[in-house]
DNA sequence: CATAAAATAGCACGATCGTTCGTTCTTTTG
DNA sequence: CAAAAGAACGAACGATCGTGCTATTTTATG
């Protein structure tokens, strides 16, 4: 008989599946997805094309699953954390503190961003899931900065996905910076614009959150 | 006897070379330059690979080539036509305006940000082309900036890598999100920002440009 | 027009690509 | 332990990769 395996089972079949995984993750990110052959990736692993092959269908497939792989460890890092915190402020900021840890981990490359430039011109079920991924994400910051609309901590009049646009472009620049100049420098000039960004979109003192 | 051709001569050599580098440039727009392969390009460009293959001594060498064909572009349509306007905020504004129409244009990819991710994280000399274009126009920028601040049109206190860093981060926010979202939306969100940040660098009034 | 030179084509090479198929090894089941 | 099922291997496929080498065609020279 066989055993039935469900995709979040602990059998040989998913743990495996999970070695290929975190393997082709780092490929993945210095070389983007596209860079991802599966003939280097079994012998990163150590083992047979075929062997790797025959648990994704395809390299579609694999990519995919790389990607999605991509977005769960991100949201772990960077989202989950942030809901233990009260919402508004606190946790808009957490947000970006973890997310800059992020960007400093993933040095070597944000699978999540490579692929929006690698797939954001083509179409295909990549090009779909990175446009599911990227807006998804857009609108947790804007849930996140209505959030600080709502206690007051900055302007009534604040444009959600202005401000998260503006928050999401410091990101990129984070990225870019530490992979080219170094992370250090980078991080200081986030930060900094982030405070800048903040102040500017500080409520008027007496004029908000009166009764 | 041999002509002797230079680089910039208009010869037969010269000028199908540039053939080349002008579909070796579409085509790198959408794939990047890893994704440019001398068999699609010389069927592009309607030759046969050895042929093509005949101007550039190698794949490195056409991948250099057209990240340089790149840069050219990017000084002719962005920098250059900034350099008539006056010195200070309004060869600031011209830039930022260059760059969005630059953005428009080159909605299918900016070469210069896919090299920019691509071999961020590699070394040669791709990579180290991508880290002198990149750090050369941050200069630029700097520059930009510093003649803002002597005119007193930008706070006297400002640092300008920060504040080259963040509108460099505004056009990195372009590109991802009218590649993903659609220019419009794009450009709005990045005029909006450009705006709110140099209100937020504008010098305190009174304080400065005081003999 | 003849001739030398330059530009392009054609072909082949080893390597790697994604994928398929049949076999072998390993694990689970009865 | 035997039998059935699952997982990994190994070889091979056609295609494409970058790159040489040799012809052939095109262009420029005298």
């Amino acid at each position: 008989m066989h055993m039935n395996y469900t995709a979040t089972s602990t059998g040989k079949r998913a743990a495996t599946r999970e070695l290929i995984l975190e393997h082709a993750y780092q490929l993945a990110r210095r070389d983007g997805l596209e860079g991802l052959s599966i003939g280097s990736l079994a012998q990163d692993v150590g083992m047979s094309k075929s062997g790797v092959f025959a648990h994704f269908g395809s390299r579609e497939d694999l990519q995919l699953a790389v990607l999605e792989a991509g977005q769960l460890r991100f949201l772990q890092q960077v989202k989950w954390p942030a809901l233990k915190l009260p919402r508004g402020l606190p946790r808009l900021r957490a947000i970006v503190a973890n997310w800059v840890t992020w960007a400093q981990e993933y040095q070597s490359g944000c699978v999540l961003l490579t692929a929006a430039s690698e797939y954001d011109g083509r179409e295909g079920p990549l090009h779909d899931m990175v446009t599911r991924q990227q807006s998804g994400w857009r609108q947790e910051m804007c849930r996140a900065i209505d959030h600080a609309v709502a206690n007051g901590e900055v302007s009534g009049d604040t444009d959600a996905p202005q401000m998260a646009f503006e928050i999401y472009a410091l990101m990129l620049g984070l990225h870019h910076d530490a992979a080219l100049f170094g992370f250090e420098e980078a991080r200081r000039h986030t930060l900094a614009a982030f405070e800048r960004l903040l102040v500017s979109y500080r409520p008027l003192p007496g004029r908000e959150a009166a009764p």
